[in-house]
DNA sequence: AATGCGGGGCA
DNA sequence: TGCCCAGCATT
């Protein structure tokens, strides 16, 4: 099989079957780089939403690089790996002082900016520039080692760039981006992930090796993942009549700058927080059970339990935590959804 | 080359 | 429950 005999049968089916996403209705550059920052590793449904709010409150590159960081992040709460937006907004100031508020029309170019990898820059040049570059992602991946029955690891960095040769060499100069999104829809609607692939409706079945041998499900190898490790938390909901705490995590590592419940490793008794509490310069009033929650993360587990400690106090701050009005705090601080099995507790009642 | 980084949907 | 998803940066 020559891998260029994918191309025609590809094109078609995807003008007559491809969705109608938000994205797709109008490519500009920056459309499409917000979409594609947003699906990486992350499902078309669980973007589509946050997509449009983003452009409405961020309608230009200017407004994203101007953006408070909290306003960026409560943008982006909900939506995972966080460092993404961070990336996104560092380019945008990029790209206002270098390339005068325009992404470059140019792979190279945009491959240096931050966040941005091959398969971003592939995505941004062929759709909305034309420009004759793969965007070879997870999709791609799995297709092409179906029609083609390759063992090999999908997930070394090697496979993939041998890969983006391959379509590159072949694909074809005047529908760049129609191409690289038929093979990513393909996989995305037909020749699935998880479950029974669609082989009786698919445009390359005559051409795939899988198919004809009946190996579909076999496809494509990887390498098995590491385990996660388990962490166990107490979290603490300190509330202050109509205040609760929070504080700001670490500008580094998971969650790097979202806001969170105040929390210690380990679980705690009763007494425990309380002297936790006590140490930091707060009295506790009342203390009450709220429950036990788990977070799953890709690479560790949170097993959570929760306490709701009323405490008095004037301070609005106690080490680093910031106490903050159930009403005027809404929609300000960003708080991951690892947390969202307590935030009934100092919601408004 | 290996690891860290979120969250949710589905078999 | 485990797997995967329109990946990238760091080490």
């Amino acid at each position: 099989m020559k891998l260029e005999e994918i191309i025609k049968p590809l094109l078609s089916w995807y003008e007559e079957n491809k969705r109608d996403l938000p994205w797709r209705r109008e490519p500009t550059p920056y459309h499409v780089w917000v979409s594609e920052i947003m699906l990486q590793q992350t499902r078309v449904e669980a973007v589509k939403g946050y997509y449009e709010r983003f452009l409405t409150a961020l309608p230009q590159i200017e407004d994203l690089a101007a953006c408070p960081e909290n306003k960026l992040l409560k943008l982006w709460e909900g939506l995972g790996y966080y460092n993404r937006v961070k990336n996104m907004q560092k380019a945008a100031k990029e790209i206002v002082l270098k390339y005068g508020g325009e992404l470059p029309a140019d792979y190279e170019e945009i491959l240096e900016l931050p966040g941005i990898g091959s398969y971003t820059a592939g995505a941004i040049s062929s759709i909305a520039y034309g420009l004759k570059k793969p965007a070879v992602d997870g999709n791609v991946l799995r297709v092409l080692s179906r029609i083609t029955e390759n063992g090999e690891d999908i997930l070394k960095q090697s496979v993939k760039r041998r890969v983006e040769q391959e379509l590159e060499a072949v694909m074809p100069a005047d529908r760049p981006g129609a191409f690289n999104q038929s093979l990513m829809e393909l996989g995305a609607v037909v020749c699935i992930p998880n479950g029974m692939a669609k082989c009786q409706v698919c445009p390359v079945q005559h051409l795939c090796s899988a198919r004809a041998h009946g190996t579909v499900l076999e496809y494509p190898k990887k390498a098995a993942k590491k385990q996660r490790r388990i962490e166990e938390k107490t979290v603490l909901l300190i509330q202050n009549g109509q205040e609760y705490a929070v504080c700001r995590r670490p500008d580094k590592g998971l969650l790097a700058g979202l806001y969170e419940f105040p929390n210690m490793d380990g679980w705690l008794t009763e007494e425990e927080v309380i002297r936790a509490v006590e140490a930091l310069k707060l009295m506790p009033l009342h203390i009450k059970n709220a429950g036990e929650a788990k977070h799953i993360f890709s690479h560790v587990e949170w097993h959570m339990k929760g306490y709701v400690v009323r405490v008095a106090s004037t301070e609005k701050r106690a080490g680093n935590l910031l106490f903050i009005d159930k009403k005027e705090s809404k929609g300000k601080y960003p708080i991951p959804s690892a947390f969202s099995a307590y935030r009934k507790y100092i919601e408004e009642d």
